[in-house]
DNA sequence: CTCAAAGTTCGAGTAAGCTTGAAGTCAAGC
DNA sequence: GCTTGACTTCAAGCTTACTCGAACTTTGAG
């Protein structure tokens, strides 16, 4: 039994499956208060169709390099009660930019170093750019400190 | 009391304030077999000097985005008679290159692919890049996605 | 109506890289 | 000899972003 009247109300199985994420991983997001989502009469989630766009979003800023905690306070920013535009998603994406490129120029600045300290054979500590700097990226907090790898594929 | 004669083994804490990480972080090395060091006569630890540049490969390869894992592998294809020599480190620091350029072209790309985004204003789920592409650079396995962010202070 | 698929909650587990705490020992200056 | 600070071990905790399992309920097609 669908909500209301309109079948603008998926299950989470199909939001799952449209967003190429786990069904654990949209209950998680909607404790963590990243989507939000009704009742059917049953108890069982129904989302918007719209909230495929915020998954998605989730999905890209976590690429960017955001934590869930910055990417809710990015969704935070959106309009309550229309449904955003454009613009707003693209104010959203926007903000990314400087980010990336201070994380862009911190990893060429270290290559620079790493060829330097090749070329030049040292790995000294007491000389060597690459020990002797501080404004390499690196990590925030505590935890594993993944700077690369795979991604989860995004099939939107 | 110092070890055999020569002063050339240092206290946890002596190591620890030269390489500008905490103690308990050179226990947790050496029980990953990160480095290896001695005992005093009271069961205390006792580094040799060598053991700082060591510590300081690891921050640097951390910085790199290689786990503690990668890092464990490269260090033993260190000499184990003969203290290592430049050209070992050389080579050592060499094998990151190829791994920096690749993250740096998956940002770079993505950058790019956020600025065609934000030029045409789409976001939108069928056709912007961002959505659409499983090439950005993001995680490995579990766990918290850092990308970015500061570094402990590399103090050699 | 029946039955399988899909959904529910809740707590626990995973991974990496440490940190913290408890309870006790060692080193060194006075 | 005493105190103080540095050290020891060991287990448990922290963080992020989830996943998994158990036990149970709802949905929807036939």
């Amino acid at each position: 039994m669908t909500l209301p009247s309109d079948d603008t109300w998926i299950t989470i199985g199909a939001l799952a499956q449209r967003a190429g994420v786990a069904a654990s991983t949209l209950r998680f997001y909607e404790a963590e208060g990243l989507i939000h989502g009704g009742r059917s009469a049953g108890n069982q989630r129904r989302y918007r169709k719209e909230t495929l766009r915020r998954v998605a979003f989730v999905r890209v800023a976590q690429g960017v390099g955001l934590t869930l905690d910055e990417i809710r306070a990015a969704l935070s920013t959106l309009p309550d009660q229309r449904t955003p535009t454009r613009a707003d998603w693209s104010r959203l994406s926007r903000a990314w930019k400087p980010g990336l490129e201070v994380r862009i120029a911190a990893l060429v600045g270290l290559r620079d170093r790493l060829d330097a300290c090749i070329g030049c054979g040292c790995l000294s500590l007491k000389t060597c750019k690459l020990y002797n700097s501080d404004d390499a990226a690196a990590r925030l907090g505590t935890g594993p400190r993944y700077l690369m790898g795979d991604r989860p594929p995004l099939i939107v």
